[in-house]
DNA sequence: AGAAAAACTGGACAGTTGTCCAAAAAAAGA
DNA sequence: TCTTTTTTTGGACAACTGTCCAGTTTTTCT
């Protein structure tokens, strides 16, 4: 393994463990010490690798990007006809229960994009790259199953990402209040929503 | 004017300047002594009418409260039969552009709820304040408007809840990325989710 | 007026934060 | 092997944090 290699390796490892910290307490209760012992190594070692804090956190955003855009992308655009949206369903319901702390940190880390300018660019990014998730999945539905839009595709496209994200966003809250069966409300809620979605358009 | 009544007036006062403190800053970057300058006072005053930060930031919230919700449920509650959506839509559209740092920071205090216990009682009963708003327009659409179900009513109120938080979070999100003609585009786009929300279910 | 209570100040305090660096340790190349 | 480069350490540093309190000022009451 070349030394530029291994030095890439310790970089994924330390973002990787950036993120569990942060999806454990949150931007605002974050240290780089509480990273650092968290990852096993010394304080330094975090300015090594990243020239400051922000740049560390701009790393975790942008890998946590990869890794859940692509298991959405595969499990949905691949898919068969007809089966779409309860490919989705099924993506977002593993998805909720096994990386729920790191769904929290997804909208922590969009609120404070929202105050830190730096962070805007990197959410933006990815928001995009889910709309254009779900441009594709209208496409497919157009051509399909002679779905058709009753507004412009870009509307629409807002519109249904706004639904979904808002409805990941209240489940995560309503799940710190009723944590029983929250899972299950979420599946038979999650498609009702896209039969509303998906039928009065029509 | 008693002392007490003076001392409430106070108290009010630097609710009121450290909700413009973090609005503006944001909850992980306010410091006592930000909110302190701010509002002209010494630090030791914040401690003398707040046990704690904590404190302070619970007041912050429970105020925000009823400043946000007494307005939306006058107006919408009083609306005329039919215009109920159009009142809904004008409201939001005015909140929107003059109190938008503090929809982001409704938004930034929802997301650390969910880190910091303290808080999830107050968000909570924010929530469930706004979903009995939707539940009573519910009621009074069924009523005036042999408006008809198709789930049972929990299910509906946190559809129609999620769909327009959701569509909230995502105009401030946009709104830093592209802020020429937002509050149109919000506009636009709101009307159709109404139609969307409340045609379907008929 | 004087006494009691309330309001307010400025600074001390211990702890934490991000940043930085000289020097040691480890690895790689000669 | 010895030299050079890369990696790692542990701690110093100044700035900032929430908390607290001994006094001072202001207000209120008798």
């Amino acid at each position: 393994m070349t030394t530029q290699k291994k030095a890439e390796a310790k970089r994924a490892y330390l973002i990787e463990q950036a993120t569990a910290c942060l999806a454990e307490k949150g931007y605002a209760h974050v240290s780089l010490r509480d990273i650092a012992k968290e990852s096993g190594v010394s304080l330094g070692i975090l300015h090594y690798y990243f020239a400051s804090k922000e740049e560390l956190l701009l790393a975790v955003i942008s890998s946590y990007k990869g890794r859940f855009m692509e298991e959405l992308e595969r499990e949905v655009i691949t898919a068969p006809s007809g089966e779409w949206s309860a490919a989705l369903a099924r993506v977002l319901c593993r998805s909720l229960q096994e990386d729920r702390k790191l769904h929290r940190l997804w909208y922590d880390l969009q609120v404070q994009s929202m105050y830190v300018p730096a962070f805007g660019e990197q959410v933006k990014d990815i928001r995009s790259r889910l709309h254009q998730l779900i441009s594709r999945m209208l496409v497919r539905l157009q051509r399909e199953e002679q779905y058709s839009l009753t507004i412009d595709e870009d509307s629409a496209i807002s519109l249904i990402y706004s639904a979904i994200d808002g409805f990941l966003f209240q489940f995560l809250l309503d799940e710190l209040q009723r944590p029983e069966e929250a899972i299950a409300r979420f599946e038979q809620a999650f498609a009702h929503l896209m039969r509303t979605l998906f039928s009065s358009e029509s």
